[in-house]
DNA sequence: AGAGTGCGTCGAAGCGCTTCGACCGACCGC
DNA sequence: GCGGTCGGTCGAAGCGCTTCGACGCACTCT
């Protein structure tokens, strides 16, 4: 392994010398500069990650603690999960893997350890109970989803209660007087998962607003839990024409039951998801849809953290407006 | 922070004493141990892990390095890389991820740093420019995925060939005469990624050998490709009544536009596809299926990785058998 | 001309841990 | 009862880096 001191001697300069030329800490001559440089790259010249930590007491890790259970659905965990490992690069930090199992052992074990600088938590529920822990210890943090108490803590995330406002809002516009919700797993509720409840109150308050019927169903992933569902909804209500899905997993079986069933899609029943663009256009009818902006939310996330790691100690929620894309499964109601 | 030294203050012993009863490298009396981890407890020490790295020269992190392109099937990859992260825990590493973006100088970068002590790479091509680098440096690494030349690598994976074999013999056995695959995306076989080409290859040799007609079309994912793929198979083969998925994201509109063409599913065609259990059980049809076993996958590369930090030298392959399961999907030839 | 001011560089002191050799009793066998 | 052995503990020497204070030099200002 090549050393700094190797370096040092290689470029005949002092070791602390090509410290500074790597931190640019302190002004080096453009001379000294250059032979560090050449020195650095001869002799193919890495520092030694643990050393550095050692001496600066930072890591230059962001730790992500992304859930492992399998009820959500998991392209957006990973979207997200690819966002905040490619803008951490971008910062020059690299990040740590963890999953929620560990729970809270694990923010301790992170945090004590000086493993890494900062964590960003996914999958938070309401009153998640790393939250304390989070708000006790001096660590940046930041979480990708929204508790119930939001204070001393930096959140980030997809305003679903207005996402869920728009889609009944589009529906009401289109005419559609009787709604659905297709909603997640009935676990997603138990959990207190709070972008579940919170696009369900956007939808019911907008809803009451607008003067529309609803009808809100849990429903689990797999085509014949959607089934059994939808015939319960058209049982209850069977002038429902307009159809907001919650659980990303459900959108295709929906389509496939809706087809089974006659009804064609958007003549006689329309469908508006949230969900991300990827589903939406590949589902066999092209999505109207409110996209989830994976993306987006682990780059905030990461723009957050590396500011809060760099001084910035303010806490802050950052809510993305939801954007409604009109595609070809919604249309005016049938008359 | 606490550190060692306030520990071996606070329990009455020398700092090297408490290293021993952490590390257990030495025979430490039971005395001595109860009152060390009582001090250790209640301080709440955590050992520095930067200055752990650097004394013990191991970083106790192994990074993982997955694909950040969106063709391929991503819940399979989250599953793999949970189950990287779980296991790894049970050995006491931690997970670094990395995305596929930096390429070669990823590696380079954390092993010449000293980041991990070992690498897991996903998605590896069989012509993958990382390997010359894995195999010249003395790093610990792990393929998941198997290269042309496996020469002085360890590799993890589904054994694909037979994969595709197993599928064809299945149908086969039914009575089926005409069968087509629906592929991967063409962008998959440019990049010579080896599971797309290895399962076309147990596909056509088991056909080969079985004396069955076989149509093989590449195919994107959503529901159009799929249709457009469907029609030019039926143009072409009129008589295909057996279909082998390898493209896990064409399942389900595979299904949908069976049903569309009115074409019953098993009783008209049979469908077998290479997927996890979880899209083979949550389609509109149970699906006969050759599982693809994510979390055995990142169980078994851990446990070799971790084999190879500790010292096992040894190069090898491992190819999980395929285990088919039958389901709703496939049934006897029609007559 | 002498004091003051930066700039560029160096040396040394750690950061918190592991690990090696040494030491000290206690206990063994003969 | 004495050398030998061994379990248990300690002290010290680093691991490779960052960072602080100091130093020397070339300037500038008055």
């Amino acid at each position: 392994m090549v050393t700094l001191a190797e370096v040092a001697r290689h470029a005949g300069v002092a070791a602390s010398t090509v410290s500074y030329v790597l931190s640019g800490k302190r002004s080096i001559s453009t001379g000294t500069c250059e032979r560090v440089r050449r020195s650095i790259r001869e002799l193919g010249y890495h520092p030694h990650a643990g050393a550095r930590a050692l001496a600066s007491s930072r890591s230059d890790i962001i730790a992500l603690m992304v859930p492992l259970r399998t009820d959500m659905y998991i392209p957006v965990m990973m979207e997200i999960a690819v966002a905040v490992t490619t803008t951490a690069r971008t910062h020059g930090y690299d990040v740590l893997l963890l999953t929620g199992e560990e729970g809270p052992a694990a923010v301790r074990r992170v945090t004590g350890s000086g493993l890494a600088d900062a964590m960003i938590l996914m999958d938070v529920e309401l009153d998640d109970e790393r939250l304390p822990l989070l708000r006790a210890s001096d660590s940046s943090a930041v979480l990708i989803g929204l508790p119930a108490d939001t204070a001393g803590l930096s959140c980030v995330d997809l305003d679903f209660g207005a996402a869920g406002a728009r889609c009944v809002e589009h529906l009401a516009r289109l005419g559609h007087r009787e709604l659905a919700v297709i909603g997640e797993a009935p676990t997603m509720y138990e959990r207190h998962a709070g972008f579940a409840e919170r696009t369900l109150d956007g939808v019911r308050a907008e809803a009451r607003e607008l003067g529309v019927g609803l009808l809100h169903r849990p429903c689990e992933a797999g085509h014949a839990a959607v089934a059994a569902t939808l015939a319960r909804i058209f049982d209850e209500r069977p002038a429902t024409t307009g159809f907001v899905v919650q659980n990303e997993s459900a959108v295709e079986p929906l389509l496939a039951v809706l087809r089974g069933r006659g009804r064609a899609v958007p003549e006689d029943v329309s469908v508006v998801a949230v969900c991300p663009d990827q589903v939406a256009l590949g589902a066999s009818v092209r999505l109207t849809s409110v996209s989830v902006p994976a993306k987006e939310m682990g780059r905030r996330a990461v723009e957050r953290v590396v500011a809060k790691v760099g001084g910035d100690p303010s806490d802050d929620v950052t809510l993305l407006a939801p954007e409604l894309t009109v595609r070809a499964s919604t249309g005016p109601a049938p008359a």
